[in-house]
DNA sequence: TATACTTTGTCAATGCTTTAACAAAACAAT
DNA sequence: ATTGTTTTGTTAAAGCATTGACAAAGTATA
């Protein structure tokens, strides 16, 4: 048991993956796995996927392996997916839309209470059973509802300010989907940013890499 | 000059940031900056951009530190976006949508050239410019416009046939938004994995630790 | 029950990334 | 010109993450 000590960000970012496919191993009705069955199917190695599993204290048996169930349960506590955290979305433009009707937010521990604009033409529609509520009327909310983390689908611009003024009531959290870097700038906040942007030129990188390779 | 070697995949994902943060320095109108304060800027450290920069060869002077539209325009040449790869969409549900409309695929290396869904309700209307095609005419269309990258807005299901046949007829690359993993199935093929049920899961990980520290 | 096999948990070794340190080079000011 | 300051490029050290190796502990079988 390391549980104590801090856990390694590579690691943590690997284990939705095994949940991931453990779910699917689970749905197909496997019971057992061995580290080494799977690592050759996720492209890992035995030794790192036990390391892994390690860090939380060694959930399998010598001789037999993981029992598929409660591997997949330890890993869904470790995540903490069961505690379900309120979110809320700023800006219901395209992706804010996409995001809100698109992702299953309560098996990935939260729940999604309220979609807040301030464009009035959206103001009083209907995105994914929510009522699309006016940016004015966020304070307050918030005072009430008290809502874990804020999903920011707003412009770059904009996503300073807005963050400011939610960190000030009560928001733990962001997952940031505009092109502003939140990393910096709290203590204690936690943020998840999403910067498609980068991950688009990333891929721009590989594509001439390979056409590099291939004419040159 | 280190430029044959093959650099590092942490180098190459922090050259979009510094793409952006350059990007914004530049538009404010600042000529030079030291890896000093770029460091302070991006929370970085000022050991860590000369480094990285250094892969390429050093476009800085010293005592000086580097010009900024000199470094901005490497850097975007580094990541090859100006030839402008072709991309095709599939699959133009919420998520689609929102992605053919929320980004600039021109400042990032690729031009969207089509939009294909096998919906009958969907095929035909207009999705950011561009009219929804079928996608039995997706096999015809590749033979005569040879797209570079597919990006992929459909259920997981269906990811790894259409991925193969998309291979088959002679994509290079992916940007894949399903929860399918890709990474391991194909050699010489580009991926960049874009899983946000992943990130979300790894925000939860991250609220529900700092609760513990609060709490506990 | 005894024997052979499997597979974990863990420690040590390797490999990779980041940070620190500093000489060499350019700039700035007198 | 000279002197002091700035700041890079680069080498060396430190810090992490991944992989390899193996004893210990279980399973499976006869």
């Amino acid at each position: 048991m390391k549980e104590n000590n801090q856990v390694s960000v590579p690691v943590i970012k690997r284990l939705p993956r095994y949940h991931r496919y453990l779910e699917e191993l689970k749905k197909m009705g496997v019971v057992r796995i061995s580290s080494k069955e799977l690592s050759v199917r996720m492209g890992l190695t035995a030794s790192q996927i036990r390391q892994d599993f390690n860090c939380f204290g060694g959930f399998g048996q010598q001789g037999y392996g993981y029992n598929i169930e409660q591997l997949y349960n330890e890993i869904g506590n470790i995540l903490g997916i069961n505690n379900k955290s309120k979110a809320i979305l700023i800006g219901a433009g395209n992706l804010g839309h996409a995001i809100a009707t698109h992702l299953n937010f309560q098996n990935k521990g939260f729940e999604l209470i309220s979609i807040f604009d301030n464009n009035p033409e959206v103001v009083g529609t209907t995105v994914g059973g929510l009522v699309v509520l006016n940016s004015n009327d966020l304070e307050e909310f918030c005072k009430k509802e008290k809502p874990d983390i804020a999903i920011l689908c707003i412009p770059a611009e904009y996503a300073a300010e807005n963050a400011d003024k939610l960190v000030s009531l009560g928001i733990k959290g962001f997952w940031n989907f505009t092109q502003y870097d939140l990393v910096h700038r709290y203590e204690n906040i936690a943020v998840e940013n999403v910067h498609l942007g980068d991950s688009l030129m990333t891929l721009c990188y590989q594509i001439n890499e390979i056409d590099k390779g291939v004419e040159g």
